[in-house]
DNA sequence: CAGGCGTGGCC
DNA sequence: TGGCCAAGCCT
């Protein structure tokens, strides 16, 4: 095959390059040895949706259940779902209350509804098989720009820029030179990762999950361990002196105190319980009433808890 | 497009 | 201790 040439040299103006966008940089590498697919190759660890045997589905219910949960608490309860429900068709025949109860305290309990219905699509209108398409994932419920990518390139082996929280951090130091991506995904950025994305399309699927990981394991938010860098010395940022974050305070996310919190109560006796819950069971979670009913009224709207005759409440049997 | 949406571990 | 963080999505 033709190599294609490579620029001379490496250094930090090639990462960094005010219009890195034209040209492949070293981190990717259009040749098929990139330090960080290399990087990779060594490091990467050994989860269940990264075998063959997970398929796409169990990549699929990975990329939920990993929506901003971390890999540590998600491996018992994905090992569970892939035993109960080992295709789509399986899941969607069940209650989408079972999928909420099944969900545990993953948290964010929608993706648990979500995924279900993701499920009862597949079955419906792709016979039961994982789409592989990038638009016919998109037009599922739960699946955004992210994952949709995240599934064609790590299930099917396709092309795309996956651009995940990790991915946008490694960018951000490495090329552009600042501790932090914006908050919210820009055009710059889904350039960025088009122009670095190599050719070959396996080399592609390679490369987005190396770099995912990397993020995951090395060049994390906090406490990087730039010695374990497979590209410490093109690193922008740290080249620069790994300057402090610049501007406005990152949006925190508050708990305490919020309807979040009292949804995540109220959910929690309605997953233990086995059946019907009555009103007086569910108002022991908290004192205030006008919080808690609104909050209940809420779980109720999103179609995470069924209201009954006589005050009783429960998962949802039915689909909305 | 900013804000809502769970949960638990870590420093 | 409590704010920050963890493979986002939806409205």
């Amino acid at each position: 095959m033709t190599a294609p040439t490579k620029p001379p040299h490496g250094g930090p103006a090639d990462a960094l390059s005010a219009s890195p966008l034209g040209e492949k940089s070293s981190l990717s590498g259009e040749h098929l040895h990139s330090p960080v697919i290399d990087w990779f190759d060594e490091h990467a660890r050994d989860l269940p949706w990264r075998r063959p045997e997970a398929g796409s589905w169990g990549v699929m219910v990975s990329e939920f259940m990993l929506q901003q949960t971390p890999v540590n608490r998600v491996l018992p309860v994905y090992e569970q779902w892939l035993a109960r429900w080992p295709r789509p068709a399986d899941l969607a025949a069940d209650a989408p209350g079972e999928a909420v109860r099944a969900w545990g305290r993953l948290g964010y309990p929608r993706r648990a509804l979500r995924l279900h219905g993701a499920a009862v699509a597949i079955t419906e209108r792709h016979g039961g098989d994982v789409p592989t398409e990038h638009s016919q994932l998109l037009a599922l419920p739960g699946i955004g720009e992210y994952t949709a990518a995240a599934v064609a390139s790590f299930a099917y082996g396709q092309r795309h820029a996956v651009l995940d929280t990790n991915v946008r951090r490694v960018f951000a130091r490495a090329v552009t030179g600042v501790q932090y991506p914006p908050n919210a995904t820009t055009a710059a950025e889904r350039k960025l990762a088009r122009a670095l994305l190599p050719e070959d399309e396996g080399v592609a699927a390679r490369w987005a999950a190396a770099s995912m990981e990397l993020g995951a394991l090395v060049c994390t938010a906090k406490n990087e361990t730039c010695h374990r860098c497979p590209i410490a010395a093109q690193c922008a940022w740290r080249l620069a002196g790994k300057p402090e974050h610049e501007g406005p305070a990152r949006r925190g996310q508050t708990y305490a105190g919020t309807d979040r919190q009292v949804r995540g109560k109220l959910l929690a006796v309605l997953r233990e319980a086995h059946g019907p819950v009555p009103q007086s069971a569910l108002d022991r979670v908290w004192h205030e009433p006008v919080q808690r009913a609104r909050a209940l009224d809420g779980l109720v709207a999103d179609g995470l808890v069924e209201p009954l005759p006589g005050g009783l409440y429960r998962l949802p049997l039915t689909r909305l």
